[in-house]
DNA sequence: TCGAATGTCTAGCAGTGCTAGGATTCGGCC
DNA sequence: GGCCGAATCCTAGCACTGCTAGACATTCGA
């Protein structure tokens, strides 16, 4: 049985591979620049080995998005955890978040832009955004306000990141005014 | 002259007919199925022509945008105006925003989510995409509170309303929550 | 040692955005 | 009216995309 785990831990492994590569093509050149023909080459393998691990493309954005979300929740996590009072935490959330975005577009693109063919705000929705998404409600369920539901809270929250981490990207925003911006969203949605 | 001029109007007219035929397509299936094939097909021309009115089919992407951009600031000052108080107004505001983005989503898409070689929030950025966040500023100016740049609140605000269009059409939010959101979101940003 | 199963690759399909170069039609001039 | 140059348009094709069928080699168990 040694032969096959070892085949296992191989293929584990390229996997793996695959899914950094096509984070590192994305993360350097855009989205675009990752095909299929390209990222068989660079992993030296041929295009049909890429499907013999995902569906398609789709299915390896996905993989990405995943893999960002998970880090995108411990970021943040190690961000308010590290601040003293709720007001700290929002604003270090928030900041968090922002630099996330800013560092990873194109993981940033793969969770939230592009179609991964991922489940979101469901049942079958998979651990790891489900958990991103906790990450943000530890903190801002904190300072909802009274009679404020928690997740609606943290859904506008998080719209409103969103919404600031992809219009300044796409330069359609000021980019002078980004720390002002931060500012006064949480001055102004957060119940201190 | 009236030969040339003639000539002039049914090129105008074309163009015309290929923005309207891209725009119509992109609604109906989605920016993926606006090819420059099919859309040749639709016009009953051939490809090359598109290009001798567009350099390609990101201008063509830019001119829908163009186009959706001018409707939604009247769209956003029909509703407004509509409105007595400020608080009103903003929530108007915010309704017929997301309305619009709802309605209009391959339109949307094209002005804020898409690249249609289009300059923004710079001294060149075409006077419809000017227009629209002129409209915009010109209700949420007067719910800034004091001591706050219209101009940074209405950033602040029209990302909110831009990560609720975006996150809430690709199902990333709760469905049943939207207009719980758009209340939170206009009782905690604006000072009335 | 041999057959079967596994793994991988070559080659190709239908589709994409875009363009070079040839055919055709048209307007103005003699 | 007939001709020529220019404007207009189309055919055909390039290099690329995601994806897959089928051939080939390799490895494994009997």
């Amino acid at each position: 049985m040694s032969v096959t785990e070892r085949k296992q831990r191989e293929r584990a492994e390229r996997e793996r591979l695959i899914v950094a590569t096509a984070r590192d093509l994305a993360e350097r050149r855009g989205w675009d620049a990752v095909t299929t023909r390209r990222l068989a080459e660079r992993i030296e393998y041929s295009q049909p080995v890429l499907y013999s691990h995902f569906r398609g493309k789709r299915e390896i954005i996905g993989a990405v998005a995943l893999q960002g979300a998970t880090e995108m929740a411990a970021e943040i996590r190690a961000a308010t955890e590290a601040a003293g009072d709720p007001r700290a935490r929002v604003t270090a959330l928030a900041r968090a978040y922002l630099d996330f975005a800013a560092r990873n577009p194109a993981v940033y693109d793969a969770l939230f832009q592009l179609d991964g063919g991922l489940a979101y705000a469901r049942e079958d929705t998979p651990a790891p955004l489900k958990d991103a998404f906790a990450a943000l409600l530890e903190t801002l369920g904190e300072v909802a306000g009274d009679g404020v539901d928690k997740g609606l809270f943290t859904e506008v929250f998080w719209s409103s990141l969103h919404g600031l981490a992809t219009l300044s990207r796409t330069g359609r925003l000021l980019p002078e005014l980004a720390k002002a911006r931060v500012e006064l969203l949480v001055d102004r949605l957060a119940v201190l």
